[in-house]
DNA sequence: TTTCTCTTTACGGTTTCCCGTAATAATTGA
DNA sequence: TCAATTATTACGGGAAACCGTAAAGAGAAA
């Protein structure tokens, strides 16, 4: 089992109970941090002091408040860490319950587990800690089919730029002025309407108003 | 303080948390369940056997899952209990943060207190225990003065159903024909347009898109 | 350079949306 | 009851979005 762990998760009483369960498997050293640089400094501290976390359980979304954060969030913190301790084990605990997302953790951030936040969820966690110390991966029993199916268009920068705008109530007719000065292109009228035609195809949707819904959806826009 | 607490919240994690937090303020007698209905019973069998609960500690939303429930949430579950057992406080724990909402659980369901799933909610959730005990209100510090301003529009139940269908890419010229099948009134085109125009005028908007985002973010569609 | 292909833009017709005005229906108050 | 007010609907002109086609431009390979 895991010797020593790090938590970062911005909820406290979500952090207590992290703790208890990990206490409950009679894990030793536990240390949590509420914020995701604080997060960062621990890990980065414990490789200089040559005692490396072995395992990271983190959140995903922390909120914002007075202490401005590098770190904008969980996902920012797995690369961060990635980058300076690319073997530690991680341990994604949220509510986030979007495949895409989620995917995404699993095959480009290489995390262990994922555990969301709902019913049975200590007992989750009990088990994927079982899991990953076996060097196995972890995802919660409600996510499992959901994942395998992916159906989901893949946004590029630029639609989720116009999307956006139009989110925000731009004039479809106005928006090839602001990507002529933001220099996006194409910039015209006629590819403008034929990307989002293309969207809204694969997607098979037929109105502005449904994508811009969906984008919500998937936190994109 | 408080003899004999129910909580009521789906998320393990956080039940366990929150009965930590009372054990730790020396309650003796904390019971707890993962669905509304539950609580609603062991409510209603307390008071079959003359030992009320005093204090009831609940989400507002849970997630539905196979076992179908009567009551569909906290709001459900408060209005329910208030009916059998008006005198029982209620301290509400939950991470919505609209402040129409957290007034009408003040104001129309006369609860006690609310917690916001926060930072520091353990301690808040503390703090309240204490005042509720007192016999005071309770209100996270952060949504203290949120409260006050409520520059929000008003939904209707109108509101919502033309923007949901709007969402789901309903043109808006189809959408009297829905409204006559569904029996709601106003159903013409013409006070369809009107109405929309009157939301987007008040809200500043121009357009549907971004009338759509935003009751996306309000969680009202 | 020339040719081929792919991307981007231009343009026109049709549909839908937007918004004002006027007519009609429902509701209210005396 | 009748008039006054308000709510709802009908209609029409103009703007925006939608969609197809064709032209222009960019880039790659011979």
């Amino acid at each position: 089992m895991f010797k020593r762990v790090l938590i970062a998760e911005d909820h406290e009483s979500t952090s207590i109970s992290v703790r208890k369960t990990l206490e409950d498997l009679g894990i030793p050293k536990t240390e949590y941090t509420y914020y995701c640089d604080d997060a960062f400094m621990h890990i980065q501290k414990s490789l200089g002091d040559d005692q490396p976390f072995d395992l990271l359980i983190t959140d995903l979304s922390f909120e914002e408040d007075h202490r401005k954060q590098k770190l904008s969030g969980g996902l920012a913190l797995i690369e961060a860490i990635k980058q300076i301790q690319p073997l530690v084990k991680i341990l994604v605990f949220s509510a986030e319950t979007n495949p895409a997302i989620i995917d995404n953790l699993f095959k480009n951030l290489c995390i262990n587990g994922y555990v969301r936040k709902a019913r049975h969820d200590a007992k989750d966690l009990k088990k994927a800690l079982e899991n990953i110390a076996q060097y196995k991966t972890y995802l919660s029993e409600d996510l499992r089919h959901s994942l395998k199916q992916k159906n989901t268009f893949e946004f590029t920068e630029y639609d989720v730029t116009i999307i956006s705008l139009l989110s925000q109530g731009t004039p479809q007719k106005d928006i090839p002025t602001y990507l002529l000065h933001h220099k996006i292109k194409p910039a015209s009228l006629s590819s403008l309407e034929k990307r989002l035609g293309t969207i809204k195809d694969s997607l098979e949707f037929s109105k502005n108003e449904q994508l811009v819904a969906y984008c919500k959806d998937l936190g994109i826009i």
